[in-house]
DNA sequence: TTGTATGCGTTATCAG
DNA sequence: CTGATAACGCATACAA
């Protein structure tokens, strides 16, 4: 900051005393007298001594921050992730800094060069849907830096992982749609190079072969930005209503892609479930409101940011990253509503 | 971090040259011969060395970094908000440090002690609901920290003040309701203490007054957390509709309120606008997803956020931040829709 | 063109 | 119990 801040010094000259006292009085050291002590402290409150985190840091090599890298803070799953990360570290004493990667490897990069400069204790990310190349971020790892993945993870990293359980929540909302009596259900699925992708597109696949119904790959589709382009699932609906037997559902594979669907719909006057039935991935809580209300699978966005921010914290303070690593699933909801 | 980082020592150490020419080189610096630069350069490109910013901050006395204060970063308008300040800032090479008030003075104010300890350049806040006492918040201000406020202003602080037009906005919603036929049109506005609240509810009664529409105070209620806890929402909607002569529009003051009317209605069975019309502000893009899509007043927020950001990061560096002060108005849009 | 010394604010070590 | 001093990593005024 700018401006003139009080430090331990002024402090002490204004006192008459050492940096080192004032110092040790204002961490309650012991072996300071209580009358000392009085004295510093309630000086110390009269002109607003802050001790400067900047200095503690570099002298702590800590900063008491940690840094956050998510696809996009406006998109509902990501921004009630960041609300539990945030909760967790507000009551630790802990400053989040957050970064977005805008689904780009490259901002992903430069995010993660800026953060690290020494100027993070650990790092919560959910990678890019275009990532490919993470040699960056295990070095980081290696080098000794806390990670700690959330909804997207990098399966070569052996640290924690919070992650929904997407098979149990796809299986599940796939199976619910065979019960409704679909036949040719349809997937757009996120980038097919995310490992959440494919656990959804297994819980996919296995629902239907449950069912014995054959599945077709003409049935499914990539958005390989999430959604994050409204094209993206335009062309995937655009393919597959064109296709000579169209499908009679659809399963969206993520927030975004969900929310476009129902815009794509709207927009060509497609009713759900009347036309085509419509189920997906979303964290809003507008879905229910719609007419017909939207049956969803709802991820626990807050949770799982808490329980990350948790791990990450337990990491940093033990410091042993390597050694006891495990992964940490939560369950996903299946929210059945009136219309699918 | 934890791990062993490179230093500039190390860089000096390894070539036989001194700290100080290094660190010239590193910066460019027009005192050093090409060939010193380019081996220094290539040097420290192969052992990965990244300058560490705390140093570099402690030093300068700046940190490159602006703090936000929101209420709830889980909320659309909000979110929408810091992506564009984040937008911004990445772009200048500046890190974001979030941080929510969750509509608490008490949690505001932690949080604002805690992110100017000296290590952020800069603020952007938008005022919880609650904020009565800003003292503190003025202080830092006076000893010359910038400050830029988003939404929720502090008129007494005579600094940058993004707002949208509230005025305009729920004066045209207003009158749209109006011109639609309605007669008796309540209001749920937020915290009263808030300018926007006040700007909203002008807007308001000025387009009532201009229809020559008898202002009711029994129209008008508020939610004191802007609709962030549902309850509130609730009362004011069942106080309403317990009067003898119960309103047959609903103008909403919040993106929270107006998701809190939706639900309410929903429960209760109350169609829109067949039973009781709805309008009010919201950033939700599913709003015109509904069936039938609810006409709705949009704040431009990532605009917003990114004009702030640019407010304050030429404050960060023009360092005048009492001299030229000015007031931004960017101005709402108001979505008309099939429903309302 | 390069090296030496100093300080940013804090804490820790070592004397006193 | 308290004080002087060094160190964290970097940048710069001052010497050379």
């Amino acid at each position: 900051m700018k401006f003139e801040a009080v430090t331990i010094k002024h402090i002490a000259q204004e006192l008459g005393l050492s940096t080192s006292t004032v110092s040790r009085a204002l961490r309650d050291s012991h072996e300071i007298s209580a009358a000392t002590k009085k004295l510093v402290l309630e000086h110390a409150k009269k002109v607003g001594f802050k001790p400067n985190r900047i200095a503690q840091s570099l002298k702590e090599r800590k900063s008491l921050s940690i840094g956050v890298i998510v696809s996009e803070i406006a998109n509902s799953f990501f921004s009630q992730v960041i609300n539990g990360i945030e909760s967790i570290a507000y009551s630790h004493g802990y400053t989040v800094i957050i970064a977005q990667s805008m689904e780009s490897a490259d901002r992903e990069l430069s995010n993660l060069e800026y953060l690290t400069s020494s100027s993070i204790d650990g790092l919560i990310i959910s990678v890019s849907a275009e990532t490919k190349n993470y040699s960056y971020l295990k070095k980081l790892h290696e080098r000794g830096l806390p990670i700690v993945f959330v909804d997207r993870a990098i399966d070569d990293i052996e640290t924690h992982k919070v992650i929904a359980d997407n098979f149990k929540g796809a299986y599940k909302a796939t199976k619910h749609l065979i019960q409704k009596g679909y036949k040719r259900i349809a997937i757009l699925s996120n980038n097919s190079s995310l490992s959440i992708s494919q656990e959804r597109l297994d819980g996919y696949r296995a629902a239907l072969q449950e069912a014995k119904i054959p599945v077709k790959e003409n049935l499914i589709t990539y958005c390989d930005h999430g959604g994050m382009i409204y094209a993206e699932v335009e062309n995937a609906m655009k393919t597959l209503l064109k296709q000579r037997i169209k499908p009679d559902a659809i399963f969206a594979g993520s927030d975004k892609i969900t929310t476009g669907c129902l815009k794509f719909m709207k927009q060509k006057n497609i009713r759900t479930p009347a036309d085509l039935a419509l189920i997906g991935f979303s964290n809003t809580d507008l879905t229910e409101l719609l007419n017909p209300p939207l049956s969803v699978i709802r991820q626990p966005a807050f949770e799982m940011g808490q329980a990350s921010a948790s791990l990450l914290l337990s990491l940093i303070e033990s410091k042993k990253l390597h050694t006891k690593f495990e992964t940490r699933i939560q369950s996903t909801e299946l929210l059945i509503r009136k219309s699918t």
